[in-house]
DNA sequence: ATAATTAATACGAATGTTCGTTTTAATTTA
DNA sequence: TAAATTAAAACGAACATTCGTATTAATTAT
């Protein structure tokens, strides 16, 4: 009964952080910006979080944590193998749309700048999720028998092209228009081919 | 008859710039790294730079073009289109092997924390080029008849994303092993098949 | 009363940059 | 040839600023 009512400390502070560090880089952004930004004191900024670093570590584990429960969602909801790589790349999509800034942490913020210990978010949890369910699938037969890494890319890498340059701001308009070519592309370059099955219309 | 013998100032800044600037991030290489790094004084960058800043834009600079000579150069010994796909992506490959810092700075530095107005790498010269040429390549008919946006992504993605994992030192292998079957799922993707071709032996 | 938050101040370390000076090498003058 | 002059190149201590962080005492909320 009173959470609700007012965001928390830390909600404020990711809120404002997942905005700014991607905006500008966690560098240009200092405490009394965040300070500012979310009307807190300097103390109750260090009464959450021991240092500015945490804060980026924080950010980055609450991101990566909250697209996989997006992905999974989805995935869950999917019927089929086709299904569950188009309600990837869909999601993916939406969550570009819709949440840029927190894709944009993601995918883009260079860690190494700031937290040099943590995983390149490629092999952060929503990807190493991802790629499993692939191995699984080349080892069904379900895609053509390739070295994970090649169907990997083959995948993962036109989906996230397209969801950089929307962030990059090179794509004006909405991109999930572009699920579905995508898709048709992925599934021919990495489905076995099924004879007496088509994938497009 | 002189140039030979000493590295330019410049080609010393460009050298441990690209190399630290890539490894542990631009703002945590201070003036004064550069200045022992180099052997140079502080005074002597600051009389070739007038700025930090103009350094890594300098480095922006010349980074890209080399990647698109060494393209260009690759690409003009191709013989028919799948070729200069082929040659793109071995090239890009190879790059990634022996200049690793280079194609570092170019793809993944967040030009946003200190080069506000500068392009994203994504639409810097070399890609701009690949991409013109697949633009005329669609037009032409070798390609499906595909959104360039879609095109685009699904012949660049792969690579880059191959690219970034070796960068990232998720793969610990030579990734040029990986040029053909990459090669082989991008034409599968885009290319308009005719029937009496095999891409694959 | 305890915990949470504020506001203000202060701290030292690190930053990018400046600037007066020195070194070096080439050119000009004598 | 030797001395004088010049200008570019290199130097590095010092500067003002900003940073993350710490500390304080006062205030508010639970």
């Amino acid at each position: 009964m009173n959470k609700k009512i007012k965001k928390s400390v830390k909600t404020k502070i990711f809120e404002y952080c997942i905005e700014n560090f991607s905006r500008i880089g966690y560098n240009n952004v200092g405490v009394r910006n965040i300070s500012e930004g979310t009307g807190l004191s300097i103390g109750a900024i260090y009464y959450y979080f021991p240092s500015k670093e945490k804060i980026a570590r924080f950010l980055y584990d609450t991101a990566t944590e909250l697209i996989l429960e997006n992905i999974k969602k989805s995935v869950g909801e999917a019927r089929g193998d086709e299904e569950v790589i188009k309600s990837i790349i869909v999601e993916l999509f939406r969550l570009t749309e819709e949440s840029p800034r927190l894709m944009e942490y993601a995918l883009y913020v260079k860690h190494k700048d700031f937290l040099p210990d943590v995983l390149p978010v490629c092999s952060s949890k929503p990807f190493e999720y991802i790629k499993s369910f692939m191995r699984k699938k080349i080892e069904e037969g379900v895609f053509e028998d390739m070295d994970i890494v090649v169907a990997s890319a083959l995948v993962m890498g036109p989906i996230i092209r397209i969801v950089q340059l929307r962030l990059d701001n090179l794509l004006k308009d909405d991109i999930r228009k572009y699920a579905v070519p995508i898709f048709e592309g992925i599934i021919k370059s990495t489905f076995k081919k099924v004879a007496n099955k088509k994938i497009s219309k």
